[in-house]
DNA sequence: TGTATACTCTACTAAGTTAGTAGGAATAGT
DNA sequence: ACTATTCCTACTAACTTAGTAGAGTATACA
């Protein structure tokens, strides 16, 4: 796994919609603004997104983007699977892969299956409403200790 | 983490020469041909490892490459590290990162974190020794099996 | 001392990826 | 009709990956 900018973007940008949940569409200008993004840029993450069935649009006035889910159906490694494509650091690692010649008895295959392994557990298994859930808490702390 | 074509070379040359240990020097060449590797691409890696105090060499005839230390105490992660660099999927998880607003309230740099972890726990805990067991078990059953 | 053998060093390149930029077309609400 | 917004296509500079090319340097051995 590696994160680049569209990765980082885009899982800022689902959280900040997670935390608008329920609430109207925010603008990708909006959104772009508050996650510091190039707006331009941006937008394509966006399409990427909307094409991966994370989020959807409403166009023209009074339109944007909003989750197409709840925020607790959503993992971060929809996201990065969406945007970084896979998170096998060989592609041998994946099942049916003819382009070796004997993937079987490979010891190194065996490590990245783990590698690989135990990144999805960690990714997989952490939504969008547990991070909200952590965003929410700092807030409360920041406020009390001002 | 993510294996690319120098970081797999080096992986299997790293291997061979575990499995040559204590033995006479072995040549780029022959190395090159075992794994499958271009002769001319796979002299760089060796250099990298070289630099990267794994193996050394001796030059001019009955010259070759041998580790410079004992398979038990090379892991897959020393030569990840070297060939590769950082496996950290984003910088913001190493301590002391300048580079971010406010590291300790980011909810992604404890997943990263993690991703980390794991990641390192699986490469730098496997050395070459555990590696040439487990080749030399195969050839076993293969024999057998015949 | 010569010579074959093997490592060493520097430079170049084609293809692909990353991180953008640019400009306009389509659509929806007022 | 006007304005705000998403949608679509194309372009680009910098960097990385996976090599290639060719000359230079050290060593063992005859």
């Amino acid at each position: 796994m590696k994160l680049t900018y569209k990765g980082d973007y885009a899982l800022k940008a689902v959280l900040d919609l997670a935390l608008h949940y329920g609430q109207e569409p925010v603008t990708s200008h909006d959104l772009a603004k508050r996650i510091d993004a190039p707006a331009k840029f941006f937008e394509q993450v966006l399409t990427e997104l909307k094409k991966g069935g994370i989020i959807e649009s409403r166009r023209g006035n009074e339109g944007g983007y909003l989750l197409s889910k709840s925020p607790s159906k959503i993992t971060v490694g929809d996201i990065i699977r969406i945007i970084e494509g896979p998170i096998e650091p060989i592609a041998c690692v994946k099942e049916n892969y003819a382009n070796c010649t004997d993937v079987n008895r490979c010891v190194f295959r065996n490590i990245w299956q783990k590698v690989y392994q135990a990144t999805s557990d960690i990714i997989d298994h952490v939504t969008f409403e547990d991070l909200m859930a952590q965003v929410k808490g700092q807030q409360q702390i920041a406020t009390y200790s001002i």
